[in-house]
DNA sequence: TACTGATGCTACGCTTTTGATAGCGCAACA
DNA sequence: TGTTGCGCTATCAAAAGCGTAGCATCAGTA
């Protein structure tokens, strides 16, 4: 299961899914995404785009493919369970790092 | 998004799909998994069961809980996607480490 | 009473990944 | 000619992950 190898990574999901809207630039996702170093940002970014789920356009910065868009579409059941989650288990968000 | 904390770590993904059928030992767990250190597994299951998405029976092993399962069902449609982009972008998999 | 095998899990030392910070080269603009 | 914003890289420290070995416990068995 090569995707949960490309996904199971740190920020992976979360750039996936602040690119749901707008496009943003390399920095506007940087501070989105709550302040990544741009080392693993970048790194991130080139491997979905490898991937072919996220693009980079000079005008407008980064977005998603159609394929990316189908992906965020496929999350979109893991974020309404999220929310649920959330409001069922308060007590579990409390992992260390 | 604090789920994307939780499932964005390695292995976190993985261990949910594959307690999605029977309950597995953690030795089962870890081979099916392709051999993960016992220490990350530790960590990962740790951080799951306190997520109340996985669950430790003595008799019958790991297994995941309601709200886990929930959770499987949220990540059907990733995985068809996953099938979807594994036939569609060949290229794409060679993700170096 | 050992002995055997399976369980969950920890200890150790090392490699890889991630993080924080600074800054480069470039282009647009004033 | 300076300034601003862009994508991105360099560097080094910290954190996470990995591989191996082994512990403690319990059930079954001889």
């Amino acid at each position: 299961m090569a995707v949960l190898d490309l996904l199971g990574r740190r920020w992976a999901l979360g750039i996936i899914w602040q690119l749901r809207g707008d496009r943003l630039t390399f920095r506007a996702l940087q501070s989105a995404c709550g302040g990544v170093s741009p080392t693993v940002l970048n790194q991130r970014l080139r491997e979905l785009r490898e991937s072919g789920v996220v693009e980079l356009s000079e005008r407008e910065g980064y977005g998603l493919t159609a394929s990316g868009h189908d992906l965020r579409k496929a999350l979109e059941p893991l974020v309404a369970w999220s929310k649920r989650w959330a409001r069922g288990a308060p007590a579990s968000r409390s992992l260390r790092r």
